[in-house]
RNA sequence: GGGCGAGUAGCUCAGCUGGUCAGAGCGCGCGGUUCACAUCCGCGAGGUCGUAGGUUCAAGUCCUAUCUCGCCCACCA
């Protein structure tokens, strides 16, 4: 509906209809658009990274496809589950089609209730109460509960509908609420879908009151021609002079509207093709009920039963020209049905040749609940049909749990007799920043396309997974995706800072890591937060916690991996013996490699292009073995885990107390095992807590006047010397620097014209710089007197 | 009318089947020109996990009631 509404807007824009052009003109528009439009979808699922098997693209109205709609449609209708009736449905005025149920959208909304007298044959009235007056013009009854005493008197008796002056029976039927409006209602079966089952229920006439574009025929009496809502205004009126009008009340009222185009739908009786639901619904409901087919997130099986438990039958003609043409020709000599799989050349039934194909369309959504076989070759036994029916995992969003899943399940039952995949897994929908849903008519969509050239597909990817749980909506934030690709960014740079300290012909050393000889605490540590990692992903990958899996990737690669181990083990490629060396650069290149599979089904790109720099044992990340899970070393993960904190701990002074500070010795007294391993890993903590060892800090030229100088034994005595001229020479240096900086920028600002691209940006920056130095500036003289002190 | 979801630091949200969580990102405050990274590093402040009861040795995490917001289903004219 929604493609052909779009060509028909075009052919608007040139004051034409698609009944001016023809279906056959119509149709080949159709069949351009789709060409031209039809590659955007699978291009952004490219940009995306989506690892697709591209030569098994299909589209709806392929070849084979249509094949396989045409014999579901024959076998549905042969074992009686397709039928042709004449029945109350959903008509859209605008797009001029039935819909089904789940295509028209109730919304809350303000509107009147109007009470009308009809006047009773034997004298006097009774007054009923409706929200679509014009629809009075329809009715064949008036209708009251059984056991309303108020009433009981009247039924059996006849009314006059006002205006026509029809009469018609006072019923009395159970669907009547007795405290709705006046307890008597009017009914309308040609219109109102309770009416309509009132109606069937008592042989009522059923009376069509409208064209299908909802102007009033000719039943319609005074009315006939005008619009439904031109004919409510008009018979209100009317209604008034002759006093049948009580009173109007404000009313909220949630009528049927098109979800296409947002018309008011009108009910009406047409006839139309529909599957009679209830047994593909049955074996449906009991394929989840035994487990054979799994729903994640578990609360929508419940929506699941619900839905399934009181379905109707299907309304599947539109009378549209974009779709699969129903297979069904109708004879004009015998009248007979001709139903098949290949267009027919004469009459089943009397060998006429004049026969005529129905004129409708089938709901897109018939055709795609066959997706999962009519793909494979279905009704053919083709290899790839044997194959993968049914397939592993239906992932979709949960807004077409109904139209589509349900369906391919029912369908998919039905045909191949087993269900067409073992889980389903529903995503959220996406919503804007201000919590609306995003859709093509609010124009409030943002296109994948644009996303990702500011941002990158992974970015995005990691974003849109790791930003909600499982069937939860998320808003698309920028700041989420500037912070994705800051990670991505991050990753990147560990990358550049391990391969830059590779020697050209390095190779992974064989074995099991944790067999390595030379390696120390901190390597014992990452290798254990490393194999936690790996099985922690894991299990979170298998049980469809998909954001949780990439939060998990994101603590360890940055909070641990880059802040901890990373900056470790430079105290061994920065100056330590060839061995130490060695054994930092394999561990470092161990656990990336590792951690970089488990990130690449989150961020394929960035981690394939680092994988092509590393020394790898195969050519592609995305074909590497997922990591198994080695053991985890409890004991050295614990003992880091307390230096660690020692060290936050004596940064925590530093910050407290400024810098340069006395630590003192009390706060680092400590013994045993704790004790064994800080003297193993002076070197680390020196590093890490900006805490020098004398002997090291000697060795740094650079070494400044401002470190803390450890002295005697590390885990006891901290203190620090500081060189007061040392300093002071540091400190003047630094002003003069600044001096300089601050006498550019202001020169910069008081010249604007120096500026070129994008006015104002530059200055700017140029002002904020200023007033940074400035602080600075303010904060160097401080320190420069405090020193003087 | 029925059903479901959400209500957790200023903002956006994670917290799976009850006992290391009271967390992350952004924002905010303080401090950083160290040769992977300012798309950065270090430190920090901020929440009685909507409200009221209950179960339990133990509850954002279970039960009951209730308030607010959102969604789905439904033939109340």
């Amino acid at each position: 509906i929604s493609t052909q509404n779009v060509v028909e807007k075009e052919l608007a824009k040139q004051g034409l209809t698609r009944h001016d052009v023809g279906r056959e003109k119509f149709e080949e528009k159709l069949w351009e658009w789709r060409e031209e439009y039809g590659g955007i979808i699978t291009h952004q699922l490219r940009r995306l990274g989506a690892s697709c098997d591209w030569t098994r693209e299909r589209f709806t109205l392929d070849e084979g496809l249509s094949r396989a709609v045409r014999e579901a449609f024959v076998n549905l209708y042969r074992k009686g589950l397709i039928y042709r009736g004449e029945y109350i449905i959903n008509w859209c005025p605008r797009c001029q089609t039935a819909l089904s149920d789940l295509e028209t959208l109730h919304e809350e909304e303000p509107s009147k209730l109007w009470y009308v007298r009809y006047p009773l044959e034997e004298g006097g009235y009774i007054e009923v109460a409706t929200t679509r007056p014009e629809t009075i013009l329809g009715d064949t009854a008036v209708a009251v509960n059984p056991y309303d005493k108020r009433y009981s008197h009247l039924i059996g008796k006849t009314a006059i509908l006002p205006v026509l002056e029809r009469r018609i029976p006072i019923i009395a039927d159970e669907a009547v609420d007795p405290e709705f409006g006046t307890g008597a209602v009017k009914v309308t079966p040609g219109h109102d879908p309770t009416d309509y089952e009132i109606g069937l229920r008592h042989g009522l006439e059923i009376i069509n009151i409208m064209n299908l574009d909802a102007t009033l025929n000719g039943e319609g009496g005074p009315y006939e021609g005008m619009d439904r809502y031109e004919a409510r205004e008009k018979l209100v009126g009317d209604l008034r002079e002759q006093g049948l009008l009580t009173r109007i009340v404000p009313h909220q009222h949630a009528p049927g509207r098109c979800q296409r185009c947002q018309t008011m739908v009108e009910p009406m009786v047409s006839e139309q093709w529909f599957v009679k639901i209830k047994p593909l619904a049955e074996p449906a409901i009991e394929a989840v009920r035994d487990g054979r087919i799994t729903i994640i997130p578990d609360r929508f099986t419940k929506v699941y039963y619900n839905w399934m438990e009181n379905i109707r039958d299907w309304c599947i003609s539109r009378q549209l020209w974009w779709g699969h043409r129903i297979p069904v020709w109708y004879c004009d000599d015998c009248h007979g049905k001709t139903v098949a799989t290949v267009d027919p050349e004469e009459c089943e039934h009397c060998g006429g040749k004049d026969i005529r194909q129905d004129p409708d369309v089938l709901d897109t959504w018939f055709s795609s609940g066959l997706w999962p076989f009519s793909t494979l070759g279905w009704p053919d036994n083709t290899e790839d049909l044997r194959y993968f029916y049914p397939t592993s995992v239906m992932e979709t969003g949960y807004d077409i749990l109904f139209f589509w899943v349900a369906r391919m399940i029912m369908l998919g039952m039905e045909h191949m007799g087993e269900v067409p995949f073992r889980v389903v897994y529903l995503h959220g929908l996406m919503r804007d920043e201000f919590g609306v849903k995003m859709s093509k008519s609010k124009g409030n969509v943002a296109d994948p396309l644009d996303v990702v050239a500011e941002y990158g597909a992974d970015s995005l990817r990691f974003t849109i997974i790791t930003g909600s749980s499982p069937g939860e909506d998320m808003k698309l934030y920028e700041e989420k995706l500037e912070s994705s690709r800051n990670f991505a960014n991050k990753i990147w740079q560990m990358a550049r800072f391990i391969t830059g300290n590779l020697p050209e012909d390095y190779h992974l050393p064989s074995g099991e890591p944790g067999e390595w000889p030379h390696l120390r605490l901190e390597d014992r540590w990452i290798l254990a937060r490393h194999n936690r990692v790996v099985s922690e992903v894991t299990r979170l990958l298998d049980s469809y916690q998909f954001g949780e899996a990439g939060k998990q990737i994101y603590e360890f690669l940055w909070g641990e991996f880059a802040d901890w181990f990373i900056e470790a083990s430079k105290v061994r490629l920065y100056g330590e013996s060839e061995e130490a060396q060695r054994t930092a650069r394999d561990v470092l290149v161990y656990v990336f490699g590792r951690a970089l599979r488990l990130l690449h089904p989150f961020m394929p790109f960035v981690t394939e292009e680092i994988w092509q720099h590393l020394p790898r044992e195969c050519q592609s990340l995305m074909v590497a073995p997922w990591p198994e899970p080695g053991p985890v070393d409890e004991e050295a993960e614990a003992l880091q885990e307390e230096i660690w904190e020692h060290i936050r701990d004596i940064r925590n002074r530093r910050a407290e107390e400024g810098w340069p500070v006395e630590v003192r010795p009390a706060a680092y007294t400590v013994a045993g095992e704790l004790r064994e391993a800080l003297e193993s890993q002076r070197d680390v903590f020196a590093w890490l807590g900006r805490v020098e060892p004398r002997e090291i800090a000697a060795q740094r030229e650079q070494s400044r006047a401002g470190s803390a100088v450890v002295t005697g034994r590390l885990a006891t005595t901290l203190v620090v010397e500081v060189d007061v001229e040392k300093e002071r020479q540091r400190l003047e240096q630094e002003m003069t620097n600044l001096e300089g900086e601050i006498a550019r920028a202001e020169q910069l600002l008081a010249n604007e014209g120096f500026v070129s691209k994008a006015p104002g940006e530059v200055v700017c920056r140029e002002r904020d710089k200023l007033a940074r130095y400035q602080k600075e500036r303010q904060k160097l003289e401080e320190r420069l007197a405090s020193l003087a002190r």
